[in-house]
DNA sequence: GCTTACGATCTGCCTCCGCGTACGGTAAGT
DNA sequence: ACTTACCGTACGCGGAGGCAGATCGTAAGC
């Protein structure tokens, strides 16, 4: 294939699109995307420092203080004092942040698999196979 | 495939570390992000106004002047007024931009193939192609 | 000729984000 | 006890980018 667009060019594009797509998905369900990455983190395993969840999803340590006081009053993550160490929050995910996480989780992954409708099942399978292998962010 | 990381998100991580890593091949040619962008679009054919440029690079029409000036005073673009309608630029890469734009893009491409090195050439074509396949601003 | 529409440019406003700083509370080593 | 280090929080700065309006030159319809 001697032309084709550069990769980090389609890449952005198609990220730019997705984030797009999942947007309303996202509004509908009253939640911001940092929140959604929030809970997408928690629900993967709880976290024993606020320090360590942004690191763990690559935002500000300060930025997401906001979002976590928004999640917690809405009922959705615990963010209590570790008794042993008071300096840190325990944060893990309530039980209606755990359902609101995964009723959002489920209306992305039909937007995506939207998306992804025109694809062959073994493109598209073969195709998720190669991002998480390429994902810089997973192991 | 049961347990997956969102699709956005591994696009948007994928995305960032591919912009990342061509920074400094970006730079060490002495081209923006943006820059490049022009270069790119202009390559692929010329333009006949700046509002069309900017639409065809998904950029805002008043954000690429100051590139456009850039470019234009190191000689890698033209930018004469249409002799039939006074108002609009045309727009065109100069010999030396052609030149640039192509070395730019192969040190790219060497840069990409080295980051999907992992990958077998049979999946690494599919993947290219399902990519170009997916991609909103190819068509 | 006059009006309307359009291209390029400039300016200002707004938001989002990364980064650094500062401060109070707390732990742990010595 | 004292020092050092760490956590959470608040604040401000600066860059990047989207958006709207104003201006100027120009074109086209009437």
């Amino acid at each position: 294939m001697p032309d084709r667009p550069d990769l980090a060019a389609m890449m952005v594009r198609l990220s730019r699109a997705l984030v797009a797509a999942e947007r309303p998905v996202l509004e509908a369900h009253g939640v911001s995307m940092w929140g959604y990455i929030v809970l997408s983190a928690l629900a993967e395993e709880p976290m024993r420092t606020q320090a360590a969840l942004a690191r763990a999803i690559g935002a500000d340590k300060t930025r997401i203080i906001a979002d976590l006081d928004d999640l917690q009053e809405r009922g959705l993550i615990e963010r209590e004092p570790d008794p042993a160490d008071r300096r840190v929050r325990l944060l893990r995910l309530t039980a209606a942040g755990r359902e609101l996480h995964a009723a959002v989780r489920g209306a992305i992954r039909a937007e995506e698999d939207r998306l992804m409708s025109d694809l062959p099942a073994a493109d598209r399978r073969l195709f998720l196979q190669i991002l998480q292998a390429l994902d810089p962010g997973a192991p």
